[in-house]
DNA sequence: AAAACTAACTAACATTTGTTAGTTTAATAA
DNA sequence: TTATTAAACTAACAAATGTTAGTTAGTTTT
């Protein structure tokens, strides 16, 4: 086999673009919703033919679902290890999730609401990938309170408050909006750090 | 027909078993993940069975999810017409969401994410109610914007950061935590109100 | 040119699905 | 007692589902 490298890759990967359109249309159907033929249909192909390009149908879902908590994973780890204040570590969290949301929010709508669908032993991985997330979040929120920076209270309110206030982006963004990414994201931390009340 | 007046309805009415259980199990596996005879076996009868007393599994997920519209939308236009501040009029939706949560946890849950899976018709009819919701509680918050009570920004954000925020409870609380309802709802208004910095 | 590989296709499969028809049993009304 | 009704059952259906088998056409490697 002699490696292509004069033509420039313009065809994505079919696998990818399979993974693509399914992300699309498990966030706007569900997993459960979105039969093989539908997904064949947007990728342009029978469905037969998409499993010379995937495993099975749950291969799909767990590939989406990883791809992202890893990328969660990784990310929030450079922050931790940056000499930031937790203030400051904190606000890099919202960007972060601001961020992947803007950029594939239909796979990040996909890891948020169908990892139940995984089979039972992915599942438990990705749950456990997802408690470990929150540990390393709530641990910076629970240092900052000692700290001082953080108004003392209950450490999981605080967590998913944080997590959830960045989820509805999610569903609600669309780059046709008459907001910024940028302006969103100052918007957001300001209310979570400072509160609504003048 | 002679009513009975003496022996007490000791038994609860078949149809409310049924949507009580169908709630449970749609929250944990999804509408499309439970199957007519998933939800039977729960009920203890047969599937063919059940259709005795609901029409089809359509109109289970309608009764549900607008049983939870209606609660909100009586229960907020209560809160519209007092005399409070905004800050407290938001203070008391803050409250109503938690407390129908804690109440009805499984049903505020499919009314949240199953209400996709609605017929066309009832779809619209779910996301007009919900809309009309959206603009009330957006415009307690803009006269509270303009009233100097609240910080000004993008209102959208301030309702979605609001609305999702709540949101979470629905996955995350159950009566064994180690925190009770009334102090949830205290940290929760802390923190959206006046923010996590100290 | 021959052989091997890739990626599409059609046809069919075994299950599972929501639902209906027809029957049976037990309670209530006349 | 007899007639009526409510609510369970069994059996079955038609449609949809994920997936496999077998085939074919085009491309790449030898």
């Amino acid at each position: 086999m002699e490696e292509n490298v004069l033509t420039p890759k313009i065809k994505i990967n079919k696998k990818e673009l399979i993974l693509e359109e399914a992300a699309k249309l498990f966030k706007e159907k569900g997993f459960g919703g979105t039969s093989m033929r539908d997904l064949a249909e947007k990728v342009g192909m029978e469905a037969a033919s998409m499993y010379n390009h995937i495993k099975s149908k749950d291969e799909i879902l767990e590939l989406i679902c990883f791809k992202i908590a890893n990328q969660y994973i990784s990310q929030l780890q450079e922050i931790e290890n940056t000499n930031q204040s937790f203030q400051e570590k904190l606000r890099a969290i919202i960007g972060l999730h601001v961020q992947l949301i803007i950029e594939d929010s239909a796979s990040v709508s996909v890891a948020n609401n169908d990892w139940k669908y995984l089979s039972e032993e992915k599942k438990n991985q990705y749950k456990q990938i997802r408690k470990s997330y929150e540990k390393s979040f709530a641990n910076i929120i629970e240092q900052g309170m000692e700290s001082g920076e953080f108004k003392k209270m209950n450490v999981s309110v605080a967590l998913f408050t944080m997590l959830s206030s960045i989820r509805w982006i999610e569903l609600w963004y669309k780059p046709s909006r008459e907001i910024t990414p940028q302006e969103l994201e100052e918007d957001l931390k300001t209310l979570l750090m400072k509160g609504l009340n003048n």
